[in-house]
RNA sequence: GGCGACGUGGCGGAAUGGCUUACGCAGCGGCCUGCAAAGCCGUUUAUCCGAGUUCGAUUCUCGGCGUCGCCUCCA
């Protein structure tokens, strides 16, 4: 069984299944406004490998990631580039999943957007105020925090302490709330936004109400895991739960956030701060693979630093594995060793230790490749096959690079001829020539076999 | 000011009250190879500082130093 650090209790503790077999997974997906970081990247990652091995143990993953596609920074983006906010909401999303399915990451099951569930939001809203626990301004309409008993479970203060404590920011709209904690559920809109009508005037949503919407619709009370990055803990997964403890509904019964990236300087990539890594740069550069690489190899509650040189370490480290598969195509696969596949899922149930995970995988192919040289086929075979199935369960794809062309494949027979005719002049000639253009050459007795690099 | 996290080798990064301190990358030596590459074997460098608990602490406790995060924009 899976155990899993929980935000909210501050410990590891079992995944606990509403259902048994199935478990059902909300993830913040991203605000439709600019294209995609590593930030974005590492927290799809994460709980894609999540949801993977999950799957692999047979659990039935139903995972509902929102696209946010109203929001006061779409609007912003339209005003000042004087286009139309749908425009870049589509293309923003457009965008966004052609990077995560190039970063390996599976479209979740269920893909709601805010704008299908604005009616549901108002429907929501007013059941708030007929709680008490919202009222309406003259700017909108704001959840009364006081109002919800536990507020500050998962910031790990009271609203006390929250407030005594004061920071250095200005309380938004302070003049307009009760108190000053309060949030908007519901905004007025100006001539010219998007808005929306409801009983209280026209508008759009306010503080992600959508993400409690949306949740409860599809996943129903009480589900199993709710993910995002670790800035979304406060406010943002906060005021979720809020409205859903004011509508007297249960809320996600596990809380799960994955940690900064970071930069040279070890601050956190910020928007504000701006010093946020394009993700698409990333991959346009590297392997697509490394990144996930990098992150399987770094705890997910942990910072990561992404830098030239431990992507170039991944990228490495990938070679060595795709290496392993060419080198043992030619095995006929059999059963996964079990003690090896036994101790990976160990080190996954263990708050998907990654590193440990994927330090038996290292280790596996280390072993196999030890018995392919000693000819010991059954071992290398059970060990490669162990190997394919650990890395599918964290969404690495493997390749033997064997898909070549057949004027390349040429060379190689070419290579092998003059190496057994003793002329070592043509076949350095003809290895240059390959691995000039971009190929590993690995000579062997069996034949020289030509893989991508 | 309140709350919290972290500090491990050349780099990244796990784990652990003691057995040779994982794993990846890089380096070095060897085997293999016509020479390489790949692979394998061996190997170099580490637990921020101080005190305490303990037979023994990198691990637990306290203090210090340092870094970072949250306190209503953010994955």
């Amino acid at each position: 069984m899976l155990n899993l650090y929980d935000t909210a209790t501050r410990s590891v503790k079992p995944l606990a299944l509403r259902e048994p077999g199935r478990v059902s997974i909300y993830l913040c997906g991203p605000t439709v406004y600019g294209p995609p970081h590593l930030g974005h990247g590492r927290a799809t990652v994460v709980y894609d490998i999540l949801r993977r091995y999950l799957s692999y143990r047979g659990l039935d993953v139903r995972l509902a990631s929102n696209i946010t596609d109203i929001d006061d920074k779409i609007i912003d983006r339209a005003n000042r580039e004087g286009r139309p906010w749908t425009e870049i909401t589509h293309k923003c999303e457009n965008v966004w999943f052609d990077a995560m399915s190039r970063l390996g990451v599976l479209r979740p099951t269920d893909v709601p957007h805010a704008t299908e569930y604005v009616d549901a939001m108002v429907t929501m809203i007013a059941t708030l105020i007929d709680r008490d626990a919202a009222y309406v301004t003259d700017d909108g309409v704001y959840l009364h925090v006081p109002a919800v008993p536990d507020y500050g479970l998962l910031a790990h203060q009271s609203l006390d302490e929250m407030m005594s404590g004061g920071g250095d920011r200005e309380v938004l709209g302070a003049e307009n709330k009760k108190h000053p904690a309060d949030f908007a559920l519901w905004k007025f809109s100006k001539p010219d936004e998007p808005s929306w009508d409801s009983p209280w005037g026209a508008g759009r949503p306010g503080w992600h109400s959508e993400c409690v919407v949306m949740s409860l619709e599809l996943l129903g009370e009480g589900f199993d895991l709710h993910c995002g990055g670790a800035d979304l803990r406060f406010p943002h997964h906060e005021n979720e739960r809020a409205q859903a403890v004011a509508l007297g509904k249960t809320f996600a019964n596990h809380w799960m956030h994955n940690g900064f990236v970071v930069d040279t300087e070890g601050e956190k990539m910020s928007k504000s701060l701006g010093n946020v890594l394009n993700l698409l740069d990333l991959l346009d550069q590297y392997d697509p693979r490394a990144y996930r690489m990098l992150l399987l190899q770094t705890h997910y509650r942990s910072p990561i630093r992404v830098g030239q040189d431990n992507i170039d370490a991944a990228v490495s480290a990938l070679g060595g594995l795709d290496g392993f598969i060419a080198r043992t195509s030619r095995i006929d696969s059999s059963a996964a060793d079990v003690e090896t596949v036994e101790r990976f899922c160990a080190a996954m149930d263990n708050d998907l230790d990654t590193p440990a995970a994927m330090a038996l995988i290292f280790d596996a192919v280390r072993r196999a490749n030890s018995a392919v040289d000693a000819g010991d086929v059954a071992t290398a075979s059970a060990l490669r096959a162990a190997v394919l199935e650990m890395t599918v369960a964290v969404g690495i794809e493997l390749s033997g690079g064997q898909d070549i062309d057949a004027d390349i494949a040429a060379k190689g027979v070419a290579l092998d001829a003059a190496r057994a005719a003793k002329d070592f002049a043509t076949a350095d000639a003809i290895r240059d020539e390959l691995q000039s253009l971009g190929y590993v050459v690995e000579t062997s007795k069996e034949g020289t076999r030509i893989r991508r690099g």
